[in-house]
DNA sequence: CCTACCGATCGGTAGG
DNA sequence: CCTACCGATCGGTAGG
């Protein structure tokens, strides 16, 4: 007669997505099963049903708060009144934040969203297009403002994006370099890999 | 009474494991059946066992022969003569030629080696060490020529490797540059964001 | 929250 | 290469 302790952020459903983020991170969606699950959290797999209506809603819900995390994000970058490369910049550290902070979330958002049911894929496809879309735009912005090279932006975003999906390995490691460092590293490499060389300072 | 074609280097079991190359990219190990695999190729799934042992050797395959190309390349490149920076430059391109023209085995080999059975998953990570530390030690080497910033070799490696992956994105992607011109485009940000401001020409 | 159980599907084998 | 089939496990439901 366990009982699924309430997470510290609220319900019970919160506490069985915290947990299926690690286990699907660990082993993936499709290698996990709902009784592996039901395991770690102490109870039978027959009881997560009281709380959530399918192991699809729980991906659902894993990917959709990582993708509005970095929708509203997004929104704050484009409305301040920074340079393009400053925004860009800005964006690369969230990036490195949430990924230092929440890796298991965003991994499992990262690779995978292809698992979500209809119409919860299409939706997502389509918000992962639109912030790509807008990151673009940054970059081109950039372009147009002398800061950054001249590089196709839709493969510049690609890079970004994918780049600190690198620092899942970091988490692995022992031999760790601070968060800060890490940043650091990380925006060294990746903003001054798109400046134009006489820009920087 | 369907039978499984050769493929253009051979054997049957070649034919099988570019199938489920495909098909792991498509649907990741886990989701991807042997059914779902014969019936791809035209047989019944019990006909798959007369020319592979499991499911398993299957992913072995895959991954092993992914590494075993980027191991051969690391020594062709770890022997010749050039600077720091060039064997970098060298490795980088061989890694987006991978991904353009072999991205399902690659990114299967990347994204779902965690299923390997044992003992393959303790050598094939054992391999992955290997290459990302002789990667490691050729940044190093380039900063104690000052050729490249003063960062963190490891994060760099992670960097490298993951941002290549992002060429994955390219392949879905209707509006395409040229295999030529997305080369360019990731040597110019990557090995760029390496070098040092002062070495750049 | 549990016990009991469903139909479907899984990887794989036997035997021809 | 096939048919026939195995035990195990899957996501999920009924009913309390």
């Amino acid at each position: 007669m366990a009982k699924i302790k309430n997470s510290a952020n609220g319900t019970k459903k919160e506490t069985i997505l915290e947990e299926a983020a690690r286990l699907f991170y660990e082993k993936g969606f499709s290698a996990t099963s709902m009784r592996d699950l039901a395991e770690q959290l102490g109870v039978e797999a027959a009881s997560l049903y009281n709380h959530i209506h399918s192991k699809s809603e729980i991906l659902k819900g894993i990917c959709f708060r990582v993708a509005e995390a970095f929708m509203t994000r997004m929104e704050q970058v484009e409305m301040n009144n920074e340079t393009a490369l400053k925004k860009i910049e800005g964006l690369i550290r969230f990036h490195v934040q949430q990924m230092i902070h929440e890796y298991e979330y965003v991994h499992v958002s990262d690779g995978e969203w292809k698992h979500l049911a209809e119409p919860y894929l299409t939706e997502y496809q389509a918000q992962r297009r639109s912030y790509r879309k807008r990151f673009a735009a940054l970059i081109e912005e950039g372009i147009r403002e002398n800061q950054v090279k001249d590089i196709d932006p839709p493969t510049a975003v690609l890079i970004m994006l994918h780049a600190v999906g690198g620092i899942e390995s970091w988490h692995r490691s022992k031999r760790k370099i601070t968060a800060e460092q890490l940043e650091e590293n990380m925006v060294t490499i990746l903003v001054q890999g798109l400046c134009r060389n006489d820009q920087i300072k």
